[in-house]
DNA sequence: GCCATTTCTAACCTTTTGGTGGGTATGGTT
DNA sequence: AACCATACCCACCAAAAGGTTAGAAATGGC
C-alpha cells in the first residue's frame, strides 16, 4: 500500500468493465428502494418490507434481497420459529453504498424539474 | 419559494417516485458509458462514440443518446452535410450528473474486491 | 383434524429489451 | 453507373425481465 497513485481514475480496461457491471448491477431500481427502505426503517422483517416498498412483488423482492445478500450488501437473519421470520439488515457495504448514491439521489432531486422541463421542451417542438 | 426546508429529505410519495424512475432513467447502463465517453473525450460524433463505447449497437446508441437529450443532458448537433455529421457534447446538466456518478463510481472501484470476495463466499456455501 | 401464518420456490406467461439486417438520403469517387 | 460514406429509421426476431399463481413446510389455535 505504498507506491500508487491516490485514485486510479479508470484504470485497467477489464477493470472498467466490471466497475461497469458492478454498477449495473447495484444500480437496480429496486434494490435502490429497498436499500432506501432498510436504511430508513433499520432492520426489518420480508413482509414489512414488501408492505413498505410500494409495488414491489414477492419473486422481486426474495431475487433482490438475495442478490443484496450475495453481494454483502444485507444480511439475513433466519429465526427458525413457525410461521418463518427472517430479518434483513444493512451492511457496513450496504450503509456505505447508500451514501455513495446520495450525491445521485441530491442530483436528481434537485434536477428533477430541469429535467421534466428538458423533456416538455423535447416533446414539444414539432 | 419561500417558507420551505431546506432540503426535503424525501418529502413526498409522489416526489419519491419521480425521483426514482429519473434515477432508473439514468443508472441505465449505456447512458452510464455514454456519460463516461462524453465527459472524457469531449464533443464527439456518432460514429466516434460508436467505436468508443465497447459493445453498443447502433440502435442503442441512437436511443440512448436520444433520450439523453430529451432529458437535458445532451445537446446534439447536426451539420447538414452529406454524408451526415452529427456531434454530442454534454450540457452542465449533463456534466452534474458525471459528477454525482462519481460516488458511486468510487464506490464499486474501492469495493469491487470485497464484492467478489462476498459472492464466493456466498456461492461457496452449499 | 383443519386452517391460518410466513417465507420462499417453481411453474407459466406477458412485457420489455436489445440485436440484426435492410432501407434512405446524396454528393463525391471510381 | 455503380458505389461508398454517415447517421439514422424500421421491421423482425430472440432473449431476458418480471408478474401471477400455486404450493410446500411446520405448527399453534380453533
Amino acid at each position: 500500500m505504498a507506491n500508487q497513485p491516490i485514485t486510479s481514475y479508470s484504470t485497467a480496461p477489464e477493470v472498467d468493465a466490471l466497475v461497469n457491471d458492478l454498477i449495473g448491477r447495484v444500480a437496480d431500481k429496486w434494490t435502490l428502494l429497498v436499500l432506501e427502505q432498510l436504511e430508513e426503517g433499520g432492520e426489518q422483517r420480508f413482509g414489512a418490507l414488501a408492505r413498505a416498498v410500494p409495488g414491489i412483488s414477492q419473486k422481486m423482492l426474495t431475487q433482490t434481497l438475495r442478490a443484496m445478500e450475495r453481494d454483502g450488501l444485507v444480511i439475513r437473519t433466519v429465526h427458525p420459529v413457525i410461521p418463518p421470520h427472517v430479518d434483513y439488515r444493512l451492511t457496513t457495504l450496504g450503509h456505505s453504498l447508500g451514501e455513495a448514491f446520495c450525491g445521485v439521489w441530491h442530483w436528481a432531486e434537485a434536477n428533477l424539474a430541469a429535467v421534466q422541463r428538458s423533456r416538455s421542451a423535447f416533446d414539444a417542438r414539432d
